[in-house]
Order: C-alpha cells, then structure tokens, then sequence
DNA sequence: GCAAAACATGTAATTATTGACATATAATAT
DNA sequence: ATATTATATGTCAATAATTACATGTTTTGC
C-alpha cells in the first residue's frame, strides 16, 4: 500500500524521501502510518523496478537530497491500482480493543488507567484533525510551486478537485475520533459503576 | 500481538490451531485478523519458545489434532503484557482512505461505484455484529466443558467477567460500523451532487 | 560560543503478515 | 454413488512493517 501513496504523491510533483515523509506524516499518516525507514527503503525498490527515477540535487553543497521523480511506468501502475475498486472490507487492527478484550484478568483500575488515557490521546488526535485546513494547503504551496509552472498543461494538477477528496478523508477522521471518544467514555463509565 | 491473543484464548482452555482459528474469526479477528497459516506458525514458534505445550489428540483415529496447553510462562508473559498500558494511539490503516485521498486520479462515477460497494459490506458487517450473542456465549461452552470442570479451583475464569469486556468490544465493533455507515453515506451524497 | 533539539538520510536485523501451495477427511446435496 | 462444500492442518516463499543502529547538518535557546 505505501508504493501508492509515494506513487499518488509523486505523481503531484517530484519529492524526496524526506518530503515524502513529512507529507504522509501531516496527511495519509492518519490512516495508513509508515516508518521513515520503509518509506526510504520502499522508494529505492521502486526505482529498481522503474516506477521512479532519481537525481541527487547538488544545490546544497553539504547535505545530498534525493530527488524522486514519477515515470510513465509508475503513473499506470498508480492508475491501474485506482481502477480496481476494493470488493472486501479493510482489516482492522486495533490492539487496545484486543487488551480489552483479555481484560478479565485485570484489575478494573488498571484498564481505567489505559482507557482514560487513550481518551487523552484520542482527543488530541480530534484537535490535531479539527486544525487542518486543507483549502489553505491546495490554494498555496504545489499548485504555485516552480515545479509546477514549468510541467507541459497535460500534466497540471487541479488541485482544487483533489482538496475535494482530502476533505472526505479528513471527515472521516473526525468522525471516527468523536465516535472513539464516545466510545471510550461510555466504556469508562461502564467500569466506573462496577 | 496474535502470540498474546492465542494466550489470551489458550488462558481460557486448551484448544488446537482450528479452534482457535475459528474462534478469532468470530470475535478478536474483527479488530485483529489473523490467518490461519499465520496461526499455525505462531502456535509452533511459541511451543518452542516454551508459552504452551502440545500433544497430539488420538481420540479420532484419521485425523491428528494438535492441542496447545499454555504454561506457566506464557500466562506470565500474558499478564506482563497486559500490566503494561498502551501509551499511543493504535495506528489505523484503512485502503480505503487511501484510495480516496488520491480519487482526483479517477471519475467520479468509478469512485461512486466502489463506496457503494463499501456501505454494502459495512452494512453486512453491521448486521453481523448485531447477531452477535455474547451472553448465550458465555453461559454455556467454555465454562461448563469437560476440561473446565475438572480444572483446580485456582484456575477458574469467571466468564460472566470476562463477558462485560467482550461486550465493550463488540459495542465498538456496533459504533464504528454505524459511524463508517454514516459517513459513506454522507460522502456519496456529496460524490452524487458533483 | 556551545549544547540541545530538530532536521535529514539512510542501512540492517528482526518480526509479522500475506498469499500460494498442499493434503486429507467429513458432511451434505443431487 | 459421487460431486461439492466445509472442516481441518499444515508448510513455504515473498512482502511488509517494525525496531535498532548510524551519521551528519541546521536551527534554536541559553
């Protein structure tokens, strides 16, 4: 799956691995978290196998950056991937709801403990996604960057359009924080009147 | 996190790799799913690292079955594990978000046909928990088995306690697919009026 | 000026997970 | 009877993901 969102990246504009981990950090991070150690060892497998090239950029005489750009190969691959629509649910994988589920054997101030804490975290969470403001985001940055003015008109990139489906993703993060946070303080309650 | 989940079960009672397969598939598989092959081999590997024992059951002439004990050493690893708290959020991995996040790439009709999709199997999932009868559960098979019956007083699990945890899992199993369903809804709305 | 923290880029070893291959019995439907 | 499906048990190869190790630069605070 990381092959793709560094595919749907790149196919933005060219990045390195760097970029590419702080955008994945700020964004796709959210529901579908990746090592910086994955993302740099998934993108040199990538260019082995063609779906991408690089270039060391020299601009920096100390520091080498590594610049990853999408090929044609690597653009029918993402596309290709896009139009198989999935048929089956996604897995999920929640290990707090599997340490719950073992929870007899704890004593009820102990899972206290960890549900009132992962309340901490989930609200948190509910802020950090309440903060992003993905409008800003599209109207700045890759639309008016110099990589972009310079790529031939078939290549452009509406950003708008793609803000669209952005949101849809963010919406479903809050969604899902708010209904763990009810989850959890109903939870809480539960073994509060025990 | 499937070794302390086969712990977890293996606590209850002694079972083979079908069982607990079958069991995971009903109900710690819908928030940590698990294949059967990826059962086998850890059942093995945690044999060898001495958290359960094995024999061979030859009550049925043709066909082997292997039940797994666990010992003491797996117990303590299991309580060790639930002694210690989760202080971070689960990461969550959804392709479907993943697909979205990139669908500026596809036509909205395409996109439209694979979230209908997707509320039907969230639907079924739904309807799935809703079946769900823990209670029924819990009053009958494990604790009045064979084995349980004849296990010292010491070892006696309280399965109406263990229940109430269960039952939490499975109220967020009921929250997230009422959620999911919610925002699918509210997302092909918005796909529809494009 | 200097220490600490954040930025930046990787490799290596281990563990976990998935998907494919393999096999045999038991139960059910036609 | 016999074909199909469900039950039951595993191995193996390939990928994916995590954790630990390693190194150097830039920025910020004191």
């Amino acid at each position: 799956m990381l092959k793709y969102i560094l595919l749907g990246f790149l196919n933005y504009q060219p990045m390195t691995g760097y970029d590419l981990k702080r955008l994945i950090d700020s964004s796709t991070g959210h529901f579908w978290h990746a090592y910086h150690s994955q993302i740099y060892t998934t993108l040199r497998k990538m260019e082995q196998d063609g779906l991408l090239t690089s270039v060391i950029d020299d601009s920096d005489e100390k520091l080498e950056r590594r610049i990853y750009q999408i090929t044609n190969l690597g653009q029918s691959i993402l596309k290709q991937w896009l139009g198989k629509s999935l048929t089956q649910l996604p897995p999920s994988k929640d290990g707090l709801l599997v340490r719950l589920f073992f929870s007899g054997l704890r004593s009820p101030a102990e899972v206290l403990n960890e549900l009132r804490f992962q309340r901490q975290l989930h609200q948190q969470q509910l802020e950090v996604y309440q903060q992003i403001k993905i409008d800003e985001y599209a109207a700045q940055s890759p639309v008016n960057s110099e990589f972009t003015r310079q790529t031939p008109p078939e290549n452009y990139i509406d950003f708008e359009r793609e803000a669209k489906f952005w949101h849809m993703t963010l919406e479903f993060g809050l969604s899902y924080e708010k209904m763990y946070l009810n989850w959890l303080n109903e939870t809480i309650a539960k073994l509060e009147s025990l």
